[in-house]
DNA sequence: ATTATCTATAGATCTATAGATAATGC
DNA sequence: ATTATCTATAGATCTATAGATAATGC
C-alpha cells in the first residue's frame, strides 16, 4: 500500500485479460461498485457486474476484498458532516431554524453525494447491526440531535407549537425521501432535465420545505435559508 | 373459484403434512406473504418462506401463484384511492390546499395500509416496466395531479410563490418517506411505542407537514385540515 | 376424476475459495 | 520472491417444473 508517486508505474502482476490496471485498483473498485450500486441499488448489483466494470474476472475481486460486504462497508464509511453540523452549532447562539436548515442540508448533501441509497444501506446495517453498528449510531444520534433542535425552536417561539418527535420524523422523511428522488427520478415526461440537478440543489429543497413546515413565520425563510448557507461554508 | 359459501367444507386434494389449509387458501398465501414482504421487502422473502408461513411445501406455492412475482402483482393490484381523490375534487369548487391535503392524505394512508413498502414496489416495476405498466402510470398520473393542483393553488395565492415541479417532488418525498418510516421505524429510545401509530397518523403528519411548508398563510393549516379531512370521510 | 398436496430435481445465480499462471523485482 | 491476475469449482440459495400421491366427489 506505498504511495504510488506519479508517473505510469509498470504493472505488477498478472495482466489484465481485459483492459489495464489503473493507478489504484482498490479505488477503481470502489468508484464502479459505487456507480453500479446506484443505478440498481446494493442486492441487486453482483461481484461479476462490479469486476466486468473494471475489466477483471468476478474471483479476482476477492483480492482486493474479503467480501461483497466488505465493499460496502468501505462505501459507507461514516460520513458524518451533518452531525458534525449539529454538534458544532449546537454551542454556538445560533437561532433554531437556521440550525436546522444547515442540519438538514448538510445530511441531504452527504446522502445524494453518497454512493449508497440511504434506505439500500440502513436495510443492510439492520440486518447485521454488528457490523453498521457505527452507522446505526450515528443515525441515532442526528435523530436526537434534530428533535433537540426543534425542541429549542418552539421554545423560542421561532417554530410553531407541535410535537417535536413527530416533526423530527417529518423531516427525516422529507430528506430522506427527497434523497431517494434525487437518485430515482420519476420518469416525469422527461421534458426539463429533472428537476434536482445536483445535491445541492437537492439540499435546498428539502431544507427549505422542513424548515418552512415548522416555522411559526414563514416569512423567515429567506433569512434563515441565507444565515444556514453561511454556516456551512466556513466548513 | 366457486364461493366457498360459509360452513367448513371438508378438505379436497392431499392434505398438508404440516397444519390445515384455511378457507381460501390463495388468500391465505397473499396475508402471510403481505406480512413477509413488509419485514423483509419483496427481494428478501422467498418462496419458501411464505410457504413456510402457511403450512406449504415451497412447490406448493405454485399451484396457487405460477410465480413470486404473480404474488407481487396480485398484491400490488393497483390501489387507486388518491387518484380518485385527485380526480373527483379536482371538479368541485374545494380551494387547493384543501384539494391538495386530501390527495397526500389518502396517499399516505393508502400507502402505509398497503402490504408493500412503496419504494420496494417501485424498484420492481421499474425493473419490469411492461408487467407493472398501471401503476407506473397511476404514478405518473398522481405526480401530474398535484403538480397542477399545487400551480392552481400559488395562482389563487393560497400558497406561497414557488416552482410547482419542485414543490411536487417535495410533496411526494414528504408522503414516502413518512410511509418508509412507518414501515422501518427509527429505532428510537423505544421509549413510546412508535410516534407513528396507525396509517392514518402518519397519513396526518405527512399531508400537515406537506401543507404547511406550501401555504402563504400557516394559521390557515387547522382549517385547511379539517376540510380535507371532511373530503375523505364521505368515500 | 378432480383437487391439492408432496418429493425430487433441473437450472440459474452468486459468493467465495483453491490453486495455477504471468508479469515484475531482486 | 512477490504481486495480481486467471481458471475452475465447491457450496449455498432460489425459482420453477415434473411427476407421484393422498384426499374427496361422483
Amino acid at each position: 500500500m506505498t504511495e504510488s508517486s506519479g508517473a505510469a508505474t509498470r504493472s505488477v502482476g498478472r495482466p489484465r485479460r481485459t483492459g489495464t490496471a489503473g493507478q489504484d485498483p482498490r479505488q477503481e473498485i470502489l468508484d464502479a461498485a459505487s456507480r453500479l450500486f446506484v443505478e440498481r441499488g446494493y442486492a441487486a448489483t453482483t461481484m461479476t457486474e462490479v469486476a466486468r466494470a473494471v475489466g477483471l474476472g468476478q474471483s479476482s475481486m476477492y483480492y482486493w476484498f474479503r467480501s461483497k460486504e466488505d465493499l460496502l462497508k468501505a462505501l459507507a464509511s461514516a460520513n458524518r458532516e451533518s452531525l458534525e453540523v449539529a454538534e458544532r452549532l449546537a454551542g454556538s447562539a445560533v437561532p433554531a431554524a437556521v440550525h436546522l436548515y444547515a442540519v438538514l442540508h448538510a445530511d441531504v448533501r452527504q446522502m445524494c453525494g453518497g454512493t449508497l441509497d440511504f434506505y439500500d444501506l440502513e436495510r443492510v446495517a439492520r440486518a447485521q447491526p454488528e457490523t453498521f453498528a457505527e452507522i446505526l449510531d450515528d443515525y441515532g444520534r442526528l435523530r436526537a440531535a434534530i428533535e433537540q433542535i426543534i425542541g429549542a425552536g418552539i421554545a423560542s417561539g421561532e417554530f410553531a407549537p407541535m410535537d417535536p418527535r413527530l416533526a423530527t420524523v417529518a423531516c427525516l422523511a422529507q430528506t430522506e425521501g427527497v434523497q431517494h428522488r434525487f437518485r430515482t427520478p420519476t420518469p416525469d415526461t422527461a421534458d426539463r432535465p429533472s428537476a434536482l440537478g445536483d445535491p445541492s440543489a437537492a439540499a435546498r429543497l428539502a431544507a427549505r420545505t422542513a424548515v418552512r413546515a415548522l416555522l411559526a413565520d414563514p416569512a423567515q425563510l429567506a433569512d434563515v435559508e441565507r444565515r444556514g448557507l453561511a454556516e456551512l461554508v466556513e466548513d
